[in-house]
DNA sequence: GACTACCTAGGTAGTTTTGCCTATGGGTCC
DNA sequence: GGACCCATAGGCAAAACTACCTAGGTAGTC
């Protein structure tokens, strides 16, 4: 999906900060782009690529807690580095709690940041590697006809008694049908037992309501 | 394991606050208990309690903190609702990553302290559930034989290549021997098949090395 | 009308699983 | 020595799965 390297996108109103941190930043070998605002940054921003997000939280316009909540709204999962100046605990909590990495108050020591952002492009790397998986299991479970998905639901609903006679007998419906779909699902999946079916429908949720991307 | 009701921990050093939120809980049907230290608290308290902690940040001795880290520590995995007086945002977040359900600032209004406390003891109810599927699954698991384990491993790491004579190739045995262990295995595992042992070793980990209780 | 997709269902043959049985040899525990 | 657990392995028969094939009916599309 994606092989450029990954970004620290930089969203600050302050122009002196945005500079000093981008030069800090990219003396450390950080591939930094920096904007002054959360529109800036939405007009650009697309979440195939990979990066983390350094967000003032307070900031003119749409601020960062703002942007963070437009972002979980349309599914951007980058990971979320704050800093502010005035934050109190409530901000930084409710940040916390909606999945930010950290919090940081200015004026911070650069190593502090530095870490943090080691550690969220590392967030994003592995949850971007997961994400593949589960899009792929998402995709082809798509491909498959309703007839299919049924059947696939069932197998997985009771792994135990998965069993072609089963699953026909529920569905008053040959054996020998149940066989064929089978053999489709399992193509269509590109897999080769219901064992892996199972373990791909926990993984991908693919029969839950909700999908974290 | 558990039938008791659920109850609410509060640890305060401040005799004032625990009487007056003591009696505010009850008040409100909540099942509560107090302690004016971390190590009272922790002397009395067993993890097999259902409950919720509303845990003071500020305490002389071990703080709220510590008591949280000393939980951790423990594997004790109570959902812990921080109050303070004066903490301040780096207290908030390190609180919040390490696990916290919240962090309210005194003077809270009591409504705010009521829903997270619902919302607490309902993340407690459902950890539950699922600890007790997962210590189910990994007392069975404990029960196999090494040679039971090592199949039992083979068969999930490969689901699709777990037929018997496989697996008797690769452990250069023959294939009834591995259909007897496998046998065993669904025993006392209490399954009836190989994709309901690859279910449970996912949501288990059985196989990997991190097991969160 | 031809084409395509889907659900249905059967034939045949080979492979695999499952459940029942027995059995040998190596340990350990009392 | 005897009881017990474990790993090994085979016989046998029923059930299930797998991979190949054909084929009818329905519905939608070009």
């Amino acid at each position: 999906m994606t092989d450029t390297s990954p970004k620290v996108f930089i969203v600050d109103d302050d122009q002196d900060i945005r500079s000093s941190l981008s030069r800090a930043l990219r003396k450390r070998g950080f591939n930094v782009e920096a904007f002054g605002s959360a529109m800036a940054f939405l007009t650009i921003y697309t979440p195939d690529q990979p990066g983390c997000l350094v967000l003032d939280y307070g900031m003119p316009g749409m601020n960062g807690l703002e942007l963070q909540a437009e972002l979980k709204r349309r599914n951007y999962a980058i990971p979320i580095i704050f800093i502010t100046g005035h934050g109190g605990v409530a901000e930084s909590v409710q940040a916390i709690k909606s999945g930010a990495i950290d919090f940081l108050e200015k004026p911070f020591r650069q190593d502090a940041l530095d870490e943090r952002i080691r550690s969220a492009l590392q967030t994003d790397k592995k949850r971007r590697e997961r994400l593949q998986m589960v899009t792929q299991a998402l995709d082809d479970f798509a491909s498959l006809t309703e007839r299919e998905k049924e059947i696939a639901s069932l197998m997985v609903a009771n792994p135990s008694d998965a069993s072609s006679k089963m699953i026909a007998r529920r569905l008053e419906i040959s054996h020998r049908t149940v066989d064929h779909h089978r053999a489709r699902i399992l193509e269509k999946m590109h897999i080769r037992s219901v064992a892996e079916l199972v373990d791909l429908s926990s993984k991908a949720k693919l029969f839950d309501e909700s999908a974290t991307l």
